[in-house]
DNA sequence: TTGAAGATTGAATACGTATTCACATGATTG
DNA sequence: CAATCATGTGAATACGTATTCAATCTTCAA
C-alpha cells in the first residue's frame, strides 16, 4: 500500500538553495521588469518547474498589500442574467490572472453582513451585482481606499461607482411600444421593493403613460423570484380592472408572468395580455416563451465594470464613475406588435 | 470638498498600544479556546470595536497555514443546475465563515489550467462540480494534502473523493418508464463525450433496454450547452428511424429538446414523443415544459460534499469516499405514462 | 589603462499574524 | 506556611515573500 506523504511545500528558498542563488534572486525570476540575468531567471525557472514551485500568493499578498483577489457579492443566482453576470467576470478577470471570492446575498438590501469582514482579506476591489452596499460598507471601503462598482444597480453613497442600463429610457420605451400596441390598462411587476433598477424602469414607464393620458399603473411586488413573481401576477390579473399589457422588471419574472397568465387564467398571449420582460437573457428567444424584452448585453456591463474597477484600483483618488450601457427592445410574440 | 484619506489598514498591534497589552494578547482575544483574561479580552474586542480593527486574514492564513478559502471550479454556470450548487454551496460554507475562491470552466474536461496555480492561495480544499480533475492536478494536490471533491462527476483518479447521484439506476428506471410507456425507438442526448454522469446514465438506460430486447440506442451529444442540444436533438429527429423517446442527460438540454420538438418538427409531446430530463431543475414544473426527470437534488449534494470537505481536512489521511445520493423519477407531462 | 556607469546579486528587513516559551501572578493544596 | 499548580502575559520568532540597499562584477568610453 503506497502510504500518501504530505510533503512540506516547496518555497522560494527551496529553489534558491537548488539553483544556487539567493532566495531574493528567485522571487525576482517570478516578477517582469526587474534586474536579474536573463541566464539566471531561465535556470531558477527551470528548477522552480522541476520542483513544482509555484510563489506563496498569500505571502506575497501581505508583502504587496495587493491579492489580485476581486470580491464579488451578487444575489439571485437563480436568474441567468446574474449568473451570466458570475460566468462573464470569472473569464475576464482570468485573462489578468485574478480571481474572485464570491459572496451571495439574498437581495437588493440584504448585502451580506460578512461582506464587512472581506477587507481582510486584502481584496482589490468589490464588485456588487443584484445588491447594494449598505452605509457602513461603503464608508469603510472608502477609508481603506478599495473600490466598490455595482452592477445594475445605482449607488445610495457617493464613492461608489456604477454600471447600469438605460433604465429609465427603457422604461419609457416601453411604455411606447404597449401603448402603441392598443393596451388600456398597465400593470408593472417589480423587483424587490427598494431596488434602484426597478424603480427607475418603474419611473420611466409610468411618466410616459402619464404624459399620454394614462394615470394609472398597477405595481406589484416579485421580488426577482418566481414564486413571488408569479403570486403577483396572479393578484394583478384578480384585480377589479386587470391589465391587458404588464411589464415585468426581469425576464425572469416575466416567465413567471406567462406561466400564470397561459396556464393559470387561461389568457391568450398577446391577444388577452401583452407581457414585456427585461434582460434578454438566452431563455426569452424560446418559442415556449417568445418573450419581447429589454436586452441588456451582462457582457458588456462587466466589461465596463472591470474596466472601471482598473482605473479605480490605479489610481485610487478618482472620484466614483456612473456608466450607462445601451440596450435595445427586442420585439417578440409575446406583445401585440405596434398599431401603425 | 471633503479629502478620501487613504488611512493605514488597522493591525493589531495598534490595537495592543491603545489597549495597553501586547500583540499577542490582541491575537489571542481573537481566537477562542486560548488562555486569556476574560476582563482583559472584553477590553481589546471594545478597543478593537472602536478602531475597526479586524484580523488580517492574510497574515493568518500565512502564519496557520490555513485559510478558511474553499475553490470551487465549476462549469456550465448557465445551467440551473449548477448555478443552484454555487449557492448552494456559498451560504453553507458561509455558516462556518468560509468563503469561495472561484474558477470557472469551460467543460468537463477541460478544467481550468489556472487551477494548477490555486494550491498558492492555501485553499483549505478544493470542490469541482461539472468537471473534473486533470491526473496533474489530483497528483499536486495529493501532494500538499489538499482534499478535492467532486460533486455530480465519477472521479478518474484515486485520492479524489466523489458526491454524486445514482446514475446508473436513473438510466434503467427510465429505460424502464419509457418501455412500458411503450415506445418503440429510444434516442439519448449525452453531455460532452466522457462525461461521467452521461456515461452512467446510459449505460444504465442502454443495459436495461438490451436486457428487454432493444439493441439499438441512438446518442448524439449535446455538450450540456441549449444550442448544440438543440442541434443534437435535430439530428436525432431527421434520422431514417427517428426515435419515439429521448432521454436527455440534463434538464437544460430536454429543454432544448422540447423547443425542437415541438416547434421546429412540430411533433405534439408525449404523443408523438415522450422527452425525460435529468434533475430536476425548479423550471421544470413549468406548464410549458411539464418535463418528466429524475430529481437529484442539488442541496443535498452540497451538504454531503460539505460533510465530506470537513472530514478530509480534518484528517488528511483517510482515503478517498464515495457518496450517492438518491433521487427518484418525476413524472409529468412531457412522457407518455406507463401502460399498466 | 582607468574610471564610471550600469547590471546583477545577496544580506537584511518588513508585511501582520499565531505560537512557543519563559516568566509572573495568584490560587490551591498538603 | 511552603509547595504546587493553573492561569495570564509578553518577548521572541516563524510563516514566505518583495523590496530596499550596499556590494560586486561587467562593460565601455575616454
Amino acid at each position: 500500500m503506497k502510504k500518501t506523504t504530505i510533503s512540506r511545500p516547496i518555497t522560494a528558498t527551496d529553489v534558491a538553495k537548488l539553483a544556487g542563488v539567493s532566495q531574493p534572486v528567485v522571487s525576482r525570476a517570478f516578477m517582469p521588469d526587474t534586474y536579474i540575468a536573463k541566464k539566471t531567471r531561465e535556470k531558477v525557472l527551470k528548477v522552480a518547474k522541476e520542483l513544482g514551485y509555484h510563489p506563496n500568493m498569500l505571502a506575497r499578498s501581505l508583502r504587496t498589500s495587493r491579492s489580485n483577489i476581486i470580491a464579488l457579492a451578487i444575489s439571485y443566482l437563480e436568474n441567468p442574467f446574474y449568473a451570466q453576470v458570475v460566468k462573464e467576470l470569472s473569464e475576464r478577470l482570468r485573462e489578468t490572472d485574478r480571481h474572485i471570492l464570491l459572496f451571495t446575498a439574498p437581495d437588493d438590501n440584504q448585502a451580506d453582513p460578512a461582506l464587512t469582514k472581506v477587507l481582510n482579506y486584502q481584496v482589490d476591489a468589490l464588485i456588487m451585482s443584484g445588491t447594494k452596499a449598505s452605509r457602513e460598507l461603503a464608508l469603510s471601503f472608502k477609508k481603506a481606499g478599495v473600490p466598490i462598482v455595482q452592477i445594475n444597480r445605482k449607488s445610495d453613497y457617493s464613492g461608489i461607482s456604477t454600471v447600469r442600463g438605460e433604465d429609465h429610457d427603457a422604461g419609457r420605451i416601453i411604455g411606447e411600444h404597449l401603448l402603441t400596441g392598443g393596451h388600456k390598462h398597465f400593470g408593472f411587476v417589480s423587483g424587490i421593493s427598494g431596488s434602484s433598477t426597478s424603480l427607475s424602469r418603474l419611473e420611466g414607464y409610468r411618466e410616459y403613460l402619464l404624459s399620454h393620458g394614462i394615470e394609472e399603473v398597477q405595481v406589484v411586488y416579485g421580488n426577482n423570484t418566481f414564486e413571488a413573481a408569479a403570486s403577483a401576477v396572479r393578484e394583478l390579473l384578480s384585480s377589479k380592472t386587470p391589465p391587458d399589457a404588464i411589464f415585468c422588471a426581469s425576464d425572469y419574472m416575466a416567465f413567471a408572468a406567462l406561466e400564470v397568465a397561459k396556464y393559470e387564467f387561461d389568457l391568450s398571449i398577446p391577444n388577452d395580455l401583452s407581457v414585456v420582460g427585461f434582460n434578454d437573457v438566452p431563455d426569452a428567444i424560446l418559442s415556449a416563451y417568445d418573450l419581447t424584452t429589454f436586452s441588456q448585453p451582462a457582457a458588456l456591463m462587466v466589461e465596463e465594470a472591470i474596466k472601471l474597477v482598473d482605473e479605480l484600483i490605479a489610481s485610487p483618488k478618482r472620484r466614483a464613475q456612473h456608466l450607462v450601457v445601451s440596450g435595445e427592445l427586442v420585439i417578440r410574440g409575446s406583445s401585440r406588435p405596434s398599431i401603425s
